[in-house]
Order: C-alpha cells, then sequence, then structure tokens
DNA sequence: ATAAAATTTTAGACTAATCTAAATATTCAA
DNA sequence: TTGAATATTTAGATTAGTCTAAAATTTTAT
C-alpha cells in the first residue's frame, strides 16, 4: 500500500517539518534530490491518500505523522544494532539503516527494541519514538548557543553524513565527552573546547551549529 | 541496477532450476504469482541484463547463479538471526527474511554471519553458502526414501510454508531428533516413526516428502 | 504598482513492471 | 500426421515514479 519512495517523501517532509516554519515544494526536491516537477506530483499522491493535509501547506496528518515516526523509529533501532551489536562504527550505519527502515514487520521493531534493551538514542545520539511515537525528551542545544566557560555534555550530532562524522572522529570527538567552553568567538561563531579535562579543540560555527550539548551530568 | 523484482526472478528460477529437469515460463509464473505474459517479458529483460543463458532454455549465468546464491544466503543468515537472536520461531520468520534478503551490503552480511557464529544451516535446515557461493554439503535425503528399521536425524524442511511448519509443530517433530522408521506402507506411502525413543508419529507420503533426514550421528 | 525573479504546476514523455486478450508456436494423442 | 490442447509471445493498456521544457503563479524589489 505505502511504497518505499513514500516513505522516503514522508521522512523528508517530516524533517523539513522540524526546522523550517514552512516546507516548500523545492526544499523538498532538494532533500530529496528529485525535480520540483516531481515532488510537485508526488505532492498530489501523499494528499490523495491522507498523508499530507494540503496541497498548498506542506503538514503532515496525524496519519502522515504516525508513519513518519515510525520510519525514524525503525531507523535508529537498527543504526543501534549496527553499531552495538555488529561493531559498525557511527558513520558507516546510515546507509544500511536506510534500507532497514523500510522493512515492514512491527513484531521485528519490537523485539529488536528489547533484544537492544530499549535504548533512548541512536549512535548520533538522537531520540528513538517509542512504538506509539513518543519521543524521550533530551532537552538539548546547539553547541552554537553554549555559553562560556560552562561545562556541558555532548550528546548528539544533527547530522549522520559521513564526511562530517568522519572530521568529528578526526577531531577526537565522541558523544558523552564532557566540553567546557573555553572561548567563541563572536565575529565567526567558532568554539574552543576543552575536552574531557584533556585536549583543547577548535570548531567553526557551521560544526558547532550541528552538535548538540545538554548541561547536566553524565548518565 | 538490479531491482527487488529481479532478484526474486532470479531465486525463483534458481530454486525451479533445482528440482525441475527444464524450467517452463508457466512454472516461473505459478512460482511468482505472476502472468505467463509478464514472466515472458521479463524474461527477455533477465537475458539482456546477462542473467539467464537463454531466452527459450531457462538457464542462468553464473552471474545469475551467484546473484541467486547471495539472496539466499542473506534469507537464511536473516532467518537463523530471528530465530537465534529475536526468539522468533521457525514459522514467523520466512516473510520477514523475504524483505530482509533484498538489504545492499555485503559487509552488513558478513558481520551479522559473524555475529551468528558461521551457522551452517538456518532454522529449517537450509544449508546456508559461504560468501563464495558454496554451500556446505549435508547429505540429506528426504524422508520418503528411508529404509524401515534404520535409525536416521531430522535435519530440514522442504518448504517453510507456515501451514506445513504448524502441521509439525503439532506433530512434535523438531530438527535434530532421532528418528527411528518403524513401518513404511508401500501402497500411499505413509510412514511410522519412532521420535526420540519415546513417541509414534505417523505421516503421509505428501509430508514426508518434505522432510529431509540423515543418517548419521547428532552433531 | 509593476516588472523581474523565483517558485510551482502542467504537459508530454520515458522506464519498469504488471495485466488481459489475441496471435503463435509447440506438444501430444488419435 | 494432423487436429486439439497447451504453452508462449506479442499487442496494447495501466500504474508509479521520474524527467525536461513550458506555462502559470507567487514573491520581491525597484
Ligand atoms: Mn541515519
Ligand atoms: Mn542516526
Ligand atoms: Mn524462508
Ligand atoms: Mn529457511
Amino acid at each position: 500500500m505505502i511504497s518505499t519512495t513514500i516513505e522516503n517523501y514522508i521522512k523528508a517532509i517530516f524533517y523539513l517539518g522540524e526546522t523550517a516554519t514552512n516546507v516548500t515544494v523545492s526544499a523538498v526536491a532538494e532533500r530529496m534530490q528529485n525535480s520540483p516537477a516531481s515532488v510537485s506530483d508526488m505532492l498530489r499522491r501523499l494528499y490523495e491518500k491522507g498523508l499530507i493535509e494540503d496541497k498548498n501547506n506542506i503538514t503532515l496528518t496525524d496519519q502522515g505523522s504516525f508513519l513518519a515516526k515510525q520510519i525514524i523509529r525503525k531507523h535508529r533501532l537498527w543504526e543501534t544494532f549496527l553499531v552495538k551489536t555488529l561493531d559498525f562504527k557511527w558513520d558507516e550505519v546510515h546507509s544500511i539503516a536506510e534500507q532497514l527502515e523500510h522493512v515492514q514487520s512491527s513484531l521485528l521493531t519490537e523485539r529488536l527494541e528489547r533484544f537492544l534493551e530499549y535504548p533512548e538514542t541512536d549512535p548520533h545520539g538522537d531520540p528513538i519514538p517509542d512504538k506509539d511515537g513518543n519521543f524521550p525528551n533530551l532537552s538539548i542545544i546547539p553547541l552554537s548557543e553554549a555559553e562560556p566557560g560552562k561545562s556541558y555534555i555532548f550528546r548528539s550530532v544533527a547530522t549522520d553524513a559521513k564526511d562530517f562524522l568522519n572530521h568529528l572522529d578526526n577531531k577526537g570527538l565522541q558523544l558523552g565527552q564532557r566540553w567546557v567552553i573555553i572561548e567563541k568567538e563572536e565575529f565567526d561563531g567558532s568554539v574552543k573546547l576543552l575536552v574531557d579535562d584533556k585536549n583543547e579543540v577548535y570548531l567553526s560555527e557551521k560544526v558547532a551549529k550541528n552538535l548538540n550539548i545538554c548541561s547536566g551530568q553524565l548518565d
């Protein structure tokens, strides 16, 4: 009934809806790497299937939103499996999870979740929704909004693009580390950190915007 | 490049090639639950892609055969994972594995195989080929060819259809059991067994043809 | 307020995979 | 060996998903 293609569109619209104020045809086209013409055409089909509210206002219906969260749930559970159980590295799992997220069996998803002992986050620190679509609240902020002098825990990355994750690996940055903000440059947004009381690391604003931290203690 | 649809055709042709002398359009159509017209059309595409030798003689090329074995390998490894790791029952795994077998990542397949500790057979006793496509030799025969009075080990089932597996569950039959052939009726091919020196079980020829045994000792 | 720029939709075409109905080809049996 | 039955292929159509090019609409800037 719902194709893999449609699932990918719904997921794209969900992610865009989280950040952008209003989701546009061209933004979906950009994200899906398709032409705006194809997207326009697809939106008609999504509307006919009751997955988006309206053709002008690209917003997911409850049904569409639930579907998106199920796919994200599967994606993140599989990523966790790949890293925790099969010893993949965090930069290797995204494209495989893109395939596994479309496997349809709610029993499989629940058994996988149980096997992994109900993880709250995936290898990139992203929250894993439960089977009703509820996300755990992680109260994170982007590093770019951190206050100088304060101490934080590195919680998640905003994207799991391979080259970005490799860049973090090269800088020695890992989820769970304690980061003290040494200084923040106003004119370019760059940040200087002390990582685990040991190494100093400089980060550009571009990177800092994609790193999420929380002020709490380690788990 | 190679679609899920094509993978399913190649797998069907491989299985038919194992049993039937010559594979026919109508046999493929029957197995795929498609019309002969669709199959005829698809065979042209398979030939163009170098997956079958000829349009008249439906035989897989080396490339096609290797592809088939890779898909079967993945199917059986995933079935093993579902039963051994996620506690599924043997009659629940086939349809999920039908989806998982199309996930493309040879690294994933190898890591899964390693995690499962290089299993030789899947939950239905079917041999799992290695990454080069070589099957372990299990030297099995159908129960219908067993000799009365002799003792065998129940090694595998020839089909993993859910209703067939449920039938076996109801009779208390499980892989690895020792079966002594008490008698074999010539006129209808039915068989009477002593299972693990405890229970007597009667089986029709239809069932006996789909149960595979070997004469060796337990592993 | 209007023209230019950007965005979106429509029109028309293509591919993969399927179907039914009709035409062909092959096999089998009298 | 020849007509009937069976099997296969072709013809023509359909659906999902994509494209480019052109038309229409909306936004932005002068
Ligand atoms: Mn991912
Ligand atoms: Mn992730
Ligand atoms: Mn199976
Ligand atoms: Mn099996």
